[in-house]
RNA sequence: GCGAAAGUGGCGGAAUUGGCAGACGCGCUGGACUUAGGAUCCAGUGAGGUUAAACUCGUAGGGGUUCGAGUCCCCUCUUUCGCACCA
């Protein structure tokens, strides 16, 4: 027979919702504890990845209020974005409405898994008391100089009619609909983040990041240490600053290689209006996609410009190249060309015929010139380099650099391949930019006091070509709050990762209308003790939430350094070995097991396959593990439990007490012990459900126990006791009913983690094992505290030893305390 | 190409510091029971070997350190992930 998991389930979270015990309190005597998962886009349909993830979260904020943390565990919603309005387009509805019905139906199925979440905290990213203070602290951005505008190439989303950061683009491929990404020239608005670039390199304030999520971090921001050297053009002597790591080869260079887009190149192109070369050559390259231009795979190309600028270090005569293969928006945009000692220059010069020098060389000396086939890209001894000849090429790096100092040629340098955030989008569903382009004033900021710029209702998503905002003349236009002359609203809407940038705060205080949070709030619940979230948003949401925090930090809003402490990236559900995606048809409904099955079902299933960092795989059969397991607990419990509650209002005594009975006594203690390091010290539920199950199978094994003396029983009620505060984290439902069962007044969140008491956990008698050269050769059954001198001669006397033994002599004897005696022998 | 992580039964996974490899679950085999259920209970289950033992082999492969290695060191292979003209 099944248990009553439906009735179970909805009682118990009708209980905790009158009862209001996730609600947390803005003050408290116990210390704090917030826990918090990424919260989701509102799809409106519960997928089995967020019961997975929550459910984590949720075994967290459960365990920590059993140790006594005051506990908040919030949730929201990340409601802007192009989903919503995609799907309004489609079946000619308006985002607002989809998105809130969306977001009621998922509030019913959380519900429905008995996640504690704190709902009197609720935020949603699309509603204007959140989204207000999105664009208040973007005016704060903007004072402090980390907003600007900029005309430049773009990676352009036709798809989504849209921009994208450069974190967005995922091998030159859109990382939300997958289309080929175009450059698009565009004014935009850019985050100030690369100021930021150093602190985000630093991660000696977070308590316990994955090693993963950071280095993905420090690669992305990519910070290289080099040299930035003037060159100077022939004539007219205007500098040409390049940055490089290898200043040791600046002796070696033989051309200059600058990209189209860069200004020297612009002011040659309208000068020579007529170079067609020229010309063809810039406008095919810019015109190129970023993917094709990038790519290591790309041929590279070139034109000489047919100018020259002079190399400080020797006074070569250096030829200017215009390229395909040189970035305008990393270091200076200009580089200095070494093709003895940098493949790309290699292949280059080789193409046009242009000279190469070696100046580093083999320590053998046996780099010839004519024999080159690749750039010696490797540490050498200097040559050709005057006063340089014979060095290191590594010491010669800082030489080199500080000789250009003293001359006032150059400096040490370092630049970064973060690249500042870039923040609009062209589309109506986001957070409007609070800026008015007056013609007299320009850029004005909308006065804090008309906040918020609120997005107007009646656009016809999808009636127009480009953002639909400009088709609304009576928002577009308004008069210039500082001139109040006609002018017009911005029109692009923020990054929706900007809206995700700093709700984790807005949670300590969210219905503040006076502020995004009250300070003294924020500095109570933050930082997140623990986030939980999938390794997709290791670069993106997870360092845009780091900067915003930064930023928070130094207007004093936070006073702390890092809004995450503890990050859990938790594997997905797959099923068939692939991600779960309708388009493969693999996908499980979470709700067809919660209803045939049951929620707790559901949880232990996803925490027991694996541990939560790693990926679990769908299995049917696993699933109904789980649901036979705590079918077994509930008709344990339920069978007994006047006999349980019997056992525990008996009284200790050790006399008069089983072998059996000492051992489930051992078992009870050992399980709760191993049970208490998995779930509280190392976040691994897996094993911690598997102690639980230990635990009931060492119950069962014991049979008859009415047939149990009172002593007997005490021990026997310990254990079955144990068992709703195991289960509590991962199955919550069920260890409530359990524990009212068993006739607890407090319900278990109050009720203390479950304890275990050491004496317990010793036998009076160990297994030794015997080895002899490594390989088990018996066991000893001992006393305890038998000293190593017994042991020694008690393993020499084992049956099996003896045998073993037989034609070798004894060189050593090991004795490791309470585990082995390890017998060294040779002929 | 560069960087990181991982590789354990038929499967998911355990093994806290080098100390009985395979906990726990699934699956499978045999049995009991039956109100035939997506039951329940009992026993078994790494491979070889044996009536049963003994014993041998076994944590991707090869070498090493050690009384003792899944765990530490070196090399190779495979897989996954991240980055990839970043000067």
């Amino acid at each position: 027979m099944e248990y009553p998991f439906g009735a179970i389930e909805r009682k118990w979270q009708q209980v905790w919702k009158e009862k209001k015990i996730f609600n947390a309190p803005q003050k408290s005597d116990k210390p704090k504890y917030y826990v918090l998962s990424m919260f989701p886009y509102p799809s409106g349909v519960l997928h089995i990845g967020h019961a997975s993830n929550y459910s984590i979260g949720d075994a967290v904020t459960r365990l920590k209020l059993m140790e006594g943390y005051s506990v908040m565990q919030p949730m929201g919603y990340d409601s802007f974005g192009m989903p919503a309005e995609n799907y309004a387009i489609l079946h000619n509805s308006h985002p607002r409405l989809t998105t809130e019905e969306n977001i009621a139906a998922m509030r019913i199925q959380f519900d429905g898994m008995g996640f504690g979440l704190d709902w009197e905290r609720e935020v949603s990213t699309c509603r204007p008391d959140y989204y207000r203070w999105g664009q208040f602290i973007f005016k704060r951005l903007y004072e402090k100089g980390l907003v600007y505008r900029k005309k430049s190439y773009q990676n352009w989303c036709e798809e989504c009619q849209t921009v994208l950061a450069n974190e967005q683009v995922e091998d030159g491929h859109c990382w939300r609909c997958n289309s080929a990404v175009e450059q698009k020239d565009l004014e935009q608005w850019y985050f100030r983040i690369t100021k930021y670039a150093d602190e985000l390199l630093d991660f000696s304030k977070v308590i316990d990041w994955p090693e993963r999520v950071m280095t993905m971090q420090k690669n992305w921001i990519g910070k290289s240490a080099g040299a930035k050297i003037d060159f100077c053009m022939e004539g007219s002597g205007e500098k040409i600053p390049i940055f490089t790591t290898r200043p040791d080869t600046i002796y070696g260079v033989t051309f200059m290689a600058l990209p189209p887009e860069h200004p020297l190149v612009q002011d040659w192109l309208a000068e020579e209006p007529n170079n067609k070369a020229l010309h063809d050559f810039c406008r095919k390259v810019i015109n190129e996609d970023k993917v094709q231009r990038s790519s290591a795979e790309a041929i590279k190309e070139g034109v000489f410009s047919g100018r020259y600028c002079i190399n400080p270090f020797n006074g070569d005569r250096v030829q200017i190249w215009i390229t395909n293969y040189v970035l305008m928006d990393y270091g200076t945009g200009a580089v200095m060309a070494v093709p003895a000692h940098d493949q790309r220059d290699f292949d280059f010069a080789k193409k046009y015929d242009i000279p190469i020098k070696i100046v580093i060389q083999k320590p053998d000396n046996s780099l010839i010139l004519n024999e080159m086939l690749e750039a010696y890209t490797e540490p050498g001894i200097m040559a050709n380099s005057d006063k340089f000849n014979g060095m290191d090429s590594e010491p010669a790096k800082a030489a080199i650099t500080a000789w250009a100092k003293t001359n006032g040629w150059g400096e040490q340098t370092f630049t970064y391949r973060l690249r500042d955030w870039g923040i609009s989008r062209q589309r109506y569903w986001g957070n409007p930019i609070p800026v008015i382009h007056c013609p007299q004033c320009g850029i004005v900021l909308v006065p804090d006091s008309d906040l918020p710029v609120k997005l107007p209702d009646n656009v016809q998503v999808g009636k127009t070509t480009g953002n639909p905002l400009l088709s609304v003349p009576e928002w577009l236009n308004v008069p210039c709050p500082q001139c109040g002359e006609p002018a017009r609203r911005e029109t692009d809407t923020m990054d929706t990762f900007v809206d995700s940038s700093w709700y984790y705060a807005r949670y300590a205080d969210p219905q503040n209308p006076d502020m995004p949070f009250d300070p003294e709030l924020a500095r109570h619940w933050l930082p997140v003790d623990q986030y939980i979230g999938g390794i997709e948003h290791a670069v993106m949401h997870l360092m845009y939430a780091r900067f915003f925090h930064k930023f928070m930090r130094d207007l004093g809003w936070v006073n702390s350094d890092e809004p995450f402490a503890r990050l859990l990236t938790q594997g997905m559900v797959t099923k068939d070995g692939a991600k779960m995606s309708k388009s493969k048809g693999n996908t499980v409904d979470p709700q067809y097991i919660i209803d045939r099955f049951g929620a707790d079902t559901l949880r232990v299933f996803l925490l027991f396959a694996s541990p939560p960092e790693k990926d679990v795989e769908w299995s049917d059969d696993g699933m109904m593990g789980a649901f036979r397991f705590l079918n077994r607990v509930w008709r344990l419990i339920d069978t007994h439990k006047e006999l349980i509650i019997q056992g525990m209002n008996s009284s200790d005594s050790d006399a008069g007490i089983s072998e059996a009975i000492s051992e489930l006594r051992f078992e009870a203690h050992h399980a709760i012990y191993r049970w208490l390091e998995d779930a509280l010290q190392r976040m691994q539920y897996n094993t911690a459900i598997a102690s639980s199950m230990e635990l009931l199978n060492a119950i069962i094994k014991l049979k008859e126990p009415e047939k149990l003396n009172a002593a007997e029983l005490k021990v026997y009620a310990f254990a079955c006791a144990a068992l709703p505060k195991m289960l509590y984290p991962f199955a919550p439902h069920l260890a409530e009913e359990l524990w009212q069962t068993l006739g607890y007044d407090k319900l278990l969140h109050e009720s203390g983690l479950p304890v275990y008491e050491p004496r317990y956990l010793i036998h009076n008698s160990i297994t030794y094992v015997v080895q002899i050269n490594g390989k088990i050769r018996g066991k000893l059954e001992v006393a305890a505290d038998t000293d190593s001198e017994t042991l020694k001669t008690m393993a020499l006397a084992v049956e099996n030893v003896q045998r073993s033994l037989e034609g070798f002599s004894v060189k050593k004897i090991i004795v490791v305390p309470g585990k082995m005696v390890s017998i060294v022998a040779g002929r």
